[in-house]
DNA sequence: CGCGACATTGATAATTATCAAACTTGGTGG
DNA sequence: CCACCAAGTTTGATAATTATCAATGTCGCG
């Protein structure tokens, strides 16, 4: 029995900050255990979101923020006609809804991209803690402009990069991402399709799959359906990287 | 000699928030008259930079965030080799600096493009000043998630609209921001050249000049050298929001 | 007035989208 | 448990868009 009390406790535990393990990366990250308990107390569980259902939808009004405990999701924009951009992958620790403060709705679909779980974040209480609690405000600005920073990168991304460098520079990215939450570096499953990656990177879905079996092909990772392989992480960075050849100057 | 005064009065009323023109558009937006004194305080008048020159360098330390107060600048970012990228361009009252918080430094440099005054907001100070202002504080989170809403613009751009979509939405996007800030929205001058212009929205030189010219074949801008008319606003918008021509179902 | 940076225009080439078709896979119900 | 269907993925052929290379033109400033 002793395994099913501790998997129990888990569980509960499982629903409090202190506990979880993602702590050290989401946003109570800079507070003292007696500060945390504070932040715990305006966190909202909500319960699982299944593959394709929705966080909360474009125009929704903004109430909270999100963080991811388990799972991922994607973030799209509609622009009147069925025109989607897909702006952003969230996965656990990150948050989401920020980009909703200024205008006071979400600019975008958020939706679950597998079996998905979040801390509901209430804005107004957030705000009103931050007041107290200086290094959650820190925190929140860092996060704010950490998102910025991600967000000029990927300008660059999608307005210098060759289709080749993008998909690296994606691959790599995740790749790091789940090597920062503890998972393998080097072997993942993609929860999003082609088409999201297409959509996300500004390409068509034929070049994504066409670059990824050159990649295959260059040994650089193994590719089966949506499980990972990273064979060469040199190589793939060094695609990621590879300068848009510039002449040597004489 | 009233003139002479005025003037005078008027000079050193320009470095204070609570006669500065631009306050019902920058920081202390929300702020009521007896709480943008101690935001005032805190703030540190800088001597005009001249065109070109840097109000910061890729790499300097954070410090401070900058509300631009007259001119215009832009942020770039250098990625090792001599591949530029240009992420923003500042107008007065827009603040500059707010994605370095998160790594204490400045993630591109930021240059003058003209002669342009700003004034130097010390981010410590800031910060303290709200814990005890909340309408300062929500400002900034405000002005953040605004700039989080345009960079997802800005993706969008990049990653689904052709070489005319971006230059109409460059321009009509700088127009309404001229009007915003009571300038004509028609007509209106470049501080940027058509270099940084191409490299902003991801297109050579040539392929902005081709277009520039073209819309002005088109009786859509009127445009001599850096001096832009727009003649037919309604065309240009519907040239930056064009639809990619999808056909109409059955 | 002339120099250098900036801008325009033309011709060609490269990259990636689009169209088309076949092939997998995962989930569902018989 | 298998068959099937729809969604997702891969591969090929062609077309379109925009970059690149090259040359000329023009503006602003000393």
């Amino acid at each position: 029995m002793p395994d099913t009390m501790s998997r129990r406790r888990a569980m509960l535990h499982e629903t409090r900050c202190q506990t979880c393990s993602l702590s050290s990366l989401c946003l109570p990250l800079a507070l003292a255990v007696e500060d945390m308990g504070q932040f715990d107390a305006i966190i909202r569980r909500r319960a699982p979101l299944k593959k394709g259902e929705p966080l909360l939808r474009q125009g929704d009004a903004f109430t909270s923020v999100f963080a991811v405990r388990s799972g991922s999701l994607k973030q799209v924009t509609t622009e009147g006609n069925g025109n989607d951009q897909l702006t952003n992958f969230f996965l656990p620790s990150e948050l989401v809804g920020l980009d909703g403060i200024d205008e006071q709705h979400y600019p975008g679909s958020v939706i679950a991209l597998e079996t998905t779980t979040v801390c509901e974040i209430p804005f107004d209480r957030l705000d009103l803690l931050s007041e107290e609690l200086p290094e959650l405000r820190g925190q929140l600005y860092r996060s704010m402009s950490k998102e910025l920073r991600d967000d000029r990168r990927m300008m660059r991304l999608l307005s210098r990069k060759t289709a080749d460098q993008r998909l690296a520079s994606f691959l790599t990215t995740l790749s790091d991402r789940f090597r920062r939450r503890g998972y393998s570096p080097y072997s993942f499953r993609l929860s999003m399709s082609r088409a999201d990656i297409g959509n996300y990177l500004g390409l068509a879905v034929e070049t994504v799959s066409r670059i990824l079996s050159r990649f295959q092909t260059q040994h650089v990772v193994a590719v089966s359906g949506r499980e990972v392989n990273i064979l060469d992480m040199p190589a793939l960075i060094s695609l990621a990287e590879e300068e848009q050849q510039e002449i040597s100057p004489g």
